[in-house]
RNA sequence: GGCGACGUACCCAAGUGGUCUAAGGGGGAGGUCUGCAAAACCUCUAUUCACCGGUUCGAAUCCGGUCGUCGCCUCCA
């Protein structure tokens, strides 16, 4: 059973062979932190660290880095419009981007390398490229990758260079590039705009530089994965791939990974476009960051994913069915032997989890898998043809599946003693049959965002999706 | 103009030529359980996979065409 991906450069599910037996070395292109990151955007950066779950559940050892942008023009131009000095502008969006993706339980990754710590690197790789004549200074300053130099271009986008339609959409040429195609490796200062003083004179990195100096700062100039949203397959990684190899002169990336755009109202979410939606704007109507993270997650990433209030409610409820098992297994108070085919059950679903992921991280079918088994394990449960250990082993059993999807409730969720008060109150008015009483505190705690259900094994407890806590 | 992806039930969606009279989630309708509520469980909700041809013993799955939707070629996750 091998892992396999999807190359967006054959476009083929190829197995998945690490450069480096049992470790992984994956980049991810991160966000340009000029303002709050919306769904869209995260919908990238959870592909990619649903990507490193798998993995690591799989066994390997995986290093995850994920680039800030924190220098470009749209930067420079909203921290002028502000008035702050970018660094200002960067930090605070930079910080609200950890924010974002801590509550969307998004994986750490394990480098975050910010462009403006990494000036030194993209200098050396510019050189290196003017030096082998894939470079050079055009009559303004500003420093070019030459295309012409580079016949492999476009072979990622299965782009003929010369189909370019160049020049329709190209803006009135703001820099003097020989050719119109050439981009950017080093951007000569201008007043009012940041630049750092370097062997190459005054001026800062064009966008495609930074991620080529990082990435192989911190995975070397061969990685095995590099991911991102199709909008940057072409020019973006085009532009990286010239660049690395013709400054290395070796293979930069093995696989490359691109998840489809997220939708809104039938059109792709971006800026450009204006129909965007923050993680905090779809907190503020009411949805739980599991729900979003399971709405982000649950669609098949080279699959284009229409985002809506309709697909967070379907996904609220996946994800409440989901803690709800969880809870009941908790509660789950039963003598008797243990269910001797409960192995067989947990085994199968296991397989088709990990084969489905397997599968160029067919997250779906894995779902599927999941649904399956909370069935089964549902109607035993009701049938109590389970042991307390069973219970306890199946519940241990989900949240080891949950490693890798991250939506499930966490393990050790406590009620603050007030509620926890009123939790013990309304057992003892259950037990003197006094249900006025009994249906008053259900209704404070559902006040206080805690559903609270009578089950067999007890009352049962769980904070409302999207409610206080979340 | 060039290149590419997709079209499966009311919605989302899996389906890697035969086990598909097509997973799973949501929604809806009935039922069981229950002080009530909720949850859970059971039954039902596509003999059909945009449409038309073709290949094959056999196709949702392969090929061709038609229609439709979206994307990239420009900053964009």
């Amino acid at each position: 059973m091998t892992l396999r991906l999807v190359d967006t450069r054959t476009g083929a599910a190829e197995p998945f062979v690490p450069l480096r037996e049992g470790e992984v070395g994956i980049y991810s292109c991160g966000p340009t932190v000029y303002g709050p990151a919306h769904v869209g955007n995260f919908r990238s950066f959870l592909f990619a660290d649903l990507l490193v779950r798998h993995l690591r559940f799989r066994g390997f050892t995986v290093r995850w880095v994920m680039n800030i942008t924190d220098v470009d023009d749209k930067i420079i131009a909203r921290a002028a419009a502000e008035g702050v000095p970018i660094g200002e502008l960067t930090e605070r969006y930079a910080a609200a981007f950890l924010e974002d993706a801590r509550r969307l339980r998004m994986t750490m990754p394990d480098v975050l390398p910010r462009a403006t710590h990494h000036i030194p690197e993209m200098v050396e790789l510019i050189e290196l490229l003017i030096g082998r004549g894939h470079a050079y200074r055009a009559d303004d300053g500003s420093i070019y990758f030459r295309i012409a130099s580079w016949p492999r271009y476009g072979t990622l986008v299965h782009i003929d260079p010369s189909q370019l339609r160049v020049g329709e959409r190209v803006s009135a040429d703001e820099y003097a590039k020989d050719d119109a195609r050439d981009f950017a490796l080093w951007k000569v200062a201008r007043p009012g705009e940041p630049s750092w003083g370097t062997s190459l004179g005054p001026g800062r990195p064009g966008w495609h530089i930074e991620c080529s100096a990082m990435s192989m700062r911190y995975l070397g100039p061969t990685f095995d994965l590099h991911t991102g949203g199709v909008d940057l397959v072409f020019p973006h990684h085009e532009d990286e791939i010239a660049q690395s190899e013709a400054a290395t002169g070796k293979p930069f990336v093995r696989t490359w990974l691109h998840c489809a755009h997220l939708r809104m109202g039938g059109v792709k979410m971006a800026k450009s476009v204006g129909n965007i939606d923050c993680p905090a704007d779809v907190y503020e109507r009411g949805f739980s960051p599991r729900a979003l993270r399971y709405a982000l997650l649950a669609v098949h990433y080279r699959s284009p994913l229409e985002f809506s209030d309709e697909s967070l409610h379907a996904a609220t409820a996946a994800v409440e069915r989901l803690a709800i098992v969880l809870k009941t297994l908790g509660a789950y108070r039963h003598e008797g032997p243990d269910d001797p085919t409960l192995t067989a059950l947990l085994d199968e679903a296991r397989a088709d989890f990990t084969a489905s992921l397997d599968h160029d991280l067919n997250v779906a079918a894995a779902l599927g898998a999941v649904f399956e088994l909370v069935r089964e394990l549902n109607r035993r449960l009701e049938a109590r043809c389970l042991s307390a250990a069973d219970a306890a082993r199946a519940a241990t059993f989900l949240r080891g599946l949950d490693a890798v999807l991250a939506v499930a409730e966490e393990d050790a969720e406590r009620l603050p003693p007030e509620l926890e008060g009123l939790l013990e109150r309304r057992v003892a008015a259950r037990a003197a049959r006094d249900w006025t009483e009994s249906d008053r505190l259900r209704q404070e705690l559902a006040n206080a965002g805690v559903t609270v259900e009578d089950a067999r094994d007890g009352q049962r407890w769980r904070f409302v999706e999207g409610g206080p806590r979340d």
